[in-house]
DNA sequence: GGAACGTACTAGAACGATCTAGTCGAGATG
DNA sequence: CATCTCGACTAGATCGTTCTAGTACGTTCC
């Protein structure tokens, strides 16, 4: 428990001044070859570490980002763990802090701002851009795209990944597809219209199933489609199913195997998020991959843009993972 | 952009020294109540909040706890939100940083130590003992209990889970109980130590199943058991198996599933961690279920009792949940 | 050979708070 | 009435670093 060792005790080991043993330390200009050595070997024998407090209370820049988060989002923590050394590759260091049902975004926000973060990275910000504008520091939403002329965003093109996953679906041969949406949730409206509209330019009419978010959500979507086999005839309904995420596309699946409707033979299901339940064994859902790296990437490059008094809006492409919950529609009675 | 008004801004308007105000804004004793209102209305009108930078530095307590979690650990995460309020109550803030595959253990406990954290609580640290004790701050290591004097620990009491799992399944009738281990993971050894008892004062045999913490560790258990069953006579074969968490045994019963075991009615299965995953309608695992919110509780205690120098080791006993995994076993030729 | 320049280095202020050691005045005590 | 105590308040040092404004000295240039 001996108290830590500070710049100034490395001086004196070193026997130069204090802001020497600074420059040294933060690699700037200003030392000679032999003295850097000198003062690093110091500063090695005495295990010194730089006080991030000191330092973040002095220097003009402090090189942090601060990044809010969903405790509770399986994603969001895949986007966290890239922003490290995405972070690092520009020179920030990352503080984290937590969002969840017991801590609103507004005081995640605010600690991240006592302690000096320069810019402040939020994954799917749910206070409007309007309070999000107002904080001191620039705002980076990452996965969900903002109109605001005064944000930054970095997330994940909703138009394409629908694309890619209608486009897969296509290609195997369906014509009839459907959509679960996702309700109220962030991303829902525009996966909606961009299927909507994929649907329309190819003449065909589009079925929008209302969803939500979670598995109970999908759930009652799927005994909507239930009952609509008792209205409808069977060559007027859908051979495919586009759901809105992945929580909603197993609880989509659960009722489906229920009522004894074969996926992908009677029926082929694409999630979205190709999150860790999809990867399952068990489950095996095709599903629409946001690309994790590439959004740590653009949401670091937007804020170094940002503190230059520029404002990005990067779409990150997505990809599609092919597992077994998809094949031919069945040939029919045609 | 304006610059963020300090406590001398707040000092000034209020018409009173900085350490005055300094007092009033800790909530110290040493000013009056008429001061204290001016000063407030002052920092309030300013929009002033204390630079958390300078507070740190300053201050000979940092009332920090730095929090090391796993950034793919899913039940992590529910602890890290149980531990915002456990450390208020308390008096501490809470600073994060993740661990995972690009970012080692003692990066993340470094960048807390930087930033002045009077304790660092580690989720199932992967240092040893020995490098851990090493810092100069207490480790409070959770859901890892350690043996080592010098660090704290707040765990779920494994033994108590297994109990609570091998006497569900015995009140419902099970007499063979396998278990299917989780390899070389955190945890466990107790388990499977508590599981070998358990049946050993029952007068029955321990079966042990090798796994492991992943979903294809439980597959492979499962084709272990399936082998099994060609070598022994039906009334050697387990009715019951406690797998090692809910990962393995979703692999587990998927395998299961492949091969026509109908569960639960051929075959019990329970898991552990009582994870979303467990929640599932479609999985609907019974599992044993650790509490967030005690072990939370429990680890700022440590905490704080180690800061006085004490060091405490709490086990927080699980509970269990029932779903439609588990089922008296099959009556057979008896 | 003196001005101009560049490199290596240093003294001391500054960041924004808290802490220490006081001052001041009013009321209690003997 | 002098002394003591106590609450309200303040000046100035301090935390560990970085920044500003220099000094010292060797080299180059006309």
């Amino acid at each position: 428990m001996a108290k830590r060792p500070t710049l100034t005790d490395v001086a004196a080991a070193a026997g130069v001044s204090r802001a020497l043993a600074s420059i040294v330390m933060r690699n700037a200009p200003g030392a000679s070859d032999a003295t850097r050595e000198r003062v690093l070997a110091a500063a090695s024998a005495l295990g010194y570490r730089p006080d991030a407090r000191a330092r973040l209370l002095r220097s003009t820049r402090s090189h942090l980002l601060g990044v809010v988060f969903d405790v509770d989002g399986a994603f969001h923590t895949e986007i966290v763990e890239a922003l490290y050394p995405a972070a690092a590759a520009r020179g920030f260091d990352v503080i984290l802090s937590a969002r969840g049902p017991r801590r609103p975004e507004d005081e995640a926000v605010r600690s991240l701002l006592d302690l000096g973060s320069e810019a402040l990275l939020v994954l799917a910000p749910d206070s409007p851009a309007e309070v999000l504008a107002g904080h001191p520091a620039p705002i980076i939403s990452i996965l969900q795209p903002q109109a605001d002329p005064r944000l930054s965003s970095a997330a994940t093109d909703e138009a394409a990944g629908i694309a890619l996953a209608v486009g897969h679906l296509r290609e195997l041969g369906h014509r009839r597809i459907a959509h679960v949406d996702g309700g109220s949730a962030v991303g829902s409206e525009a996966r909606r219209a961009a299927y909507v509209r994929l649907m329309e330019d190819d003449g065909a009419a589009p079925l929008v199933l209302p969803g939500g978010p979670s598995e109970t959500d999908g759930m009652a979507a799927a005994r909507t489609l239930l009952a609509l086999r008792t209205l409808r005839s069977p060559d007027a309904l859908p051979t495919a199913v586009v759901v809105f995420n992945d929580d909603a596309a197993l609880g989509f699946l659960h009722i489906l195997g229920e009522a004894g409707i074969a996926v992908p033979k009677a029926l082929s299901v694409v999630g979205y998020d190709d999150s860790r339940l999809a990867a399952l064994a068990h489950v095996s859902l095709t599903s629409v991959r946001q690309d994790p790296d590439a959004l740590a990437a653009a949401a670091v490059y937007a804020a170094a843009a940002a503190l230059d008094g520029r404002r990005a809006h990067t779409l990150v492409p997505p990809s599609l993972t092919v597992r077994s919950s998809t094949a031919p529609p069945p040939v029919v009675d045609r």
